[in-house]
DNA sequence: TTTAAATTTCAATAATTATTGAAAATACAA
DNA sequence: TTGTATTTTCAATAATTATTGAAATTTAAA
């Protein structure tokens, strides 16, 4: 396969995967796109290369940069600015699982404390019961799994692998 | 709070978190109602508690069970088929993750085998080694992350997190 | 400052995805 | 079987989400 049609088939992969991490495919062309790329890319190389408007690169280059995945650099003696992505898989990994973390399961621990346990007269008593041993047990489920992230996201790089292979044999 | 609330509080939640884990909206607020009712449920019965159409439920229930999460019924004398999930919530969270690793690791390993070594003449050094970089670095991580979601899967209840919290002590 | 390049915003529109509802298919008691 | 309840399918439509492009804003060299 020569280099064109990889760099195609590699950016259409990761677009269509980035919809399951929770970013748009373009954005995550983007992202392909500088993972794929020597050097820093300004806006209108990315325009080009993709072929999607100004304002589309320029929402979906701050969408990644919320996400702490892409930076902005200046180059000395040029007007424009110039965009790279981090290209260690760990640490975009790392990075990506930190910020679902804030954005998805912490929400979730805050609506199951704040439903608490339920009591009610007007319903019979099986349907509290099932209601609160549920909420029970996503609380306790959410809080592990965040705890364990935590814990991912703290250890340094190599740490995760090497423990897990260990353990794995 | 009471138990109106608090039910509809939690349908809403499970709704709105459905979309991170690849489910739709509707799909998950289904999955949420089979959640909290203590016994299986009819179509109608999700019809009328959620407010949506016949066609809607019908296809939500078929997507739920092609993730293996929503079960299919009989109840002998009754004619309607009832349906039930998986309420353990770490058997819920292997099946989920199985499901992902089949329908979002693999096509991405393939693509990565597929797009393989890049050789070609008519492009930079630079880049042609910035895109094998790059493809190997994620294959390797996907390789990685495909085998530690394999054992995780196989392992059974309690295994895991038993092992996880003697890790991080 | 002033000027022009560069970037961001956002209303309009396009593209995609979800939902309905009724017709077709299926399941099952009699 | 036949008749009817139940479920599924799917074309039409609604709702949502992504994208454009040009005006407004910001940035920095002169």
């Amino acid at each position: 396969m020569n280099y064109g049609e990889a760099r195609k088939r590699f950016i259409d992969a990761w677009g269509t995967l980035g919809s399951s991490w929770g970013i748009s495919r373009t954005e995550a062309q983007i992202h392909a796109l500088l993972m794929v790329s020597p050097k820093a890319l300004t806006t209108d190389d990315i325009m080009g290369q993709l072929g999607i408007s100004r304002g589309n690169v320029s929402m979906g280059l701050k969408s990644l940069q919320d996400w702490g995945i892409v930076f902005k650099e200046f180059e000395p003696g040029e007007r424009k600015k110039f965009y790279r992505t981090e290209k260690d898989v760990l640490k975009l990994a790392t990075q990506v699982a930190k910020e679902r973390r804030r954005r998805e399961i912490e929400p979730i621990i805050d609506m199951l404390s704040e439903v608490g346990d339920v009591k009610d007269a007007n319903v019979s008593k099986e349907q509290l019961e099932e209601l609160n041993k549920m909420t029970a047990a996503l609380s306790d489920f959410a809080n592990q799994s965040d705890r364990v992230l935590s814990q991912f996201i703290k250890s340094e790089k190599g740490w995760f692998f090497k423990t897990m292979m260990k353990l794995f044999k």
